[in-house]
DNA sequence: ACAGGATCCTGGGGGC
DNA sequence: TGCCCCCAGGATCCTG
């Protein structure tokens, strides 16, 4: 579920919530994660006061005291949250943390594509950076690079923008909205793109991204922020879940294909482009 | 090296 | 009500 913007949201939720808190009881659920929990890691956040939380790119990072970090991914589902601690606890919640305030810090994943690791010290997070082998920020990335990147494959646009190795924190609704910000047909092949082009495409997700972070991110289903509140963005979809709806632009039915695995949505029209004509699959 | 497909999991919605 | 199929904000492993 989960893309730039929303663990963005959470980030920012929890952050006053959480840093200068120390933890207290570790409860940790049976049901497996995506990645393996160790029982010794229970005792280790016992007592471990939160010194920061970050984002990078889909994942959210907790820097504990003694050196710890707390790293979890979303999935597709994942809500990490605080709550009273008299707040009923729902079904699939996979850890709770108690807090020195009195509240609890809860993770909930219904999917269980989600994961939570604790990492040993600053060196190990690092590791685990590297290996994920996050690209940057979109805001970070330079244009240049970008476009030599992009000219390097002859992958669809729409895949590229997935690859989290070549820019971190975009997924299948914000890689959607930002071609069709871009007027870009999510089947053109990296490989043809013009420098002023890439451009368009680049300055299009981050608009995006930034207008999706102002509406605290979109919730369809499952998402909320770190504080239990929905997201809005929804609302401002252009193409993403529109499928046969008129675009906003042209009134055109919004098309619905198969690309990289993933739905994705586009204007025919506002999207056309001379060197878009690959056979894409309906669906 | 690269691209595409299958896989992990649960639940909701639509059609019959 | 039940059943079956398709769909879902993601990452990773396996194949060709």
């Amino acid at each position: 579920m989960p893309e730039l913007p929303e663990v963005e949201t959470v980030v920012r939720d929890l952050r006053p919530a959480l840093v200068g808190r120390t933890l207290t009881a570790i409860r940790r659920g049976r049901k497996a994660l995506r990645r393996p929990w160790k029982k010794a890691w229970e005792s280790l956040l016992t007592g471990a006061r939160v010194e920061a939380i970050r984002r990078r790119g889909k994942w959210i990072l907790l820097d504990l005291d003694r050196g710890h970090h707390l790293v979890v991914h979303l999935g597709m589902t994942g809500q990490l949250t605080t709550t009273e601690t008299s707040a009923a606890e729902q079904t699939h919640t996979h850890l709770v943390a108690g807090l020195d305030d009195g509240r609890q810090l809860r993770f909930r994943d219904t999917r269980r594509f989600g994961s939570l690791t604790l990492l040993a010290d600053a060196a190990a997070l690092d590791n685990f950076l590297v290996r994920a082998d996050l690209g940057p920020e979109p805001w970070d990335l330079d244009p240049r690079a970008w476009h030599e990147r992009l000219t390097a494959t002859g992958r669809a646009l729409k895949a590229v923008l997935l690859d989290q190795r070549v820019v971190a924190g975009v997924g299948n609704i914000y890689a959607d909205e930002s071609l069709f910000e871009a007027g870009l047909h999510p089947a053109v092949r990296g490989r043809v793109m013009r420098p002023e082009e890439s451009e368009r495409l680049l300055r299009a997700v981050v608009t995006v991204l930034e207008r999706a972070i102002a509406r605290r991110g979109s919730t369809i289903r499952d998402y909320v922020g770190g504080s239990g509140l929905r997201g809005g963005y929804q609302e401002e979809f252009r193409v993403y879940g529109r499928t046969g709806a008129p675009c906003v632009r042209c009134q055109a039915p919004v098309l619905r294909v198969q690309l990289a695995g993933r739905s994705t949505h586009y204007c025919p029209s506002c999207q056309l482009s001379a060197i878009s004509d690959q056979p894409v699959k309906k669906s």
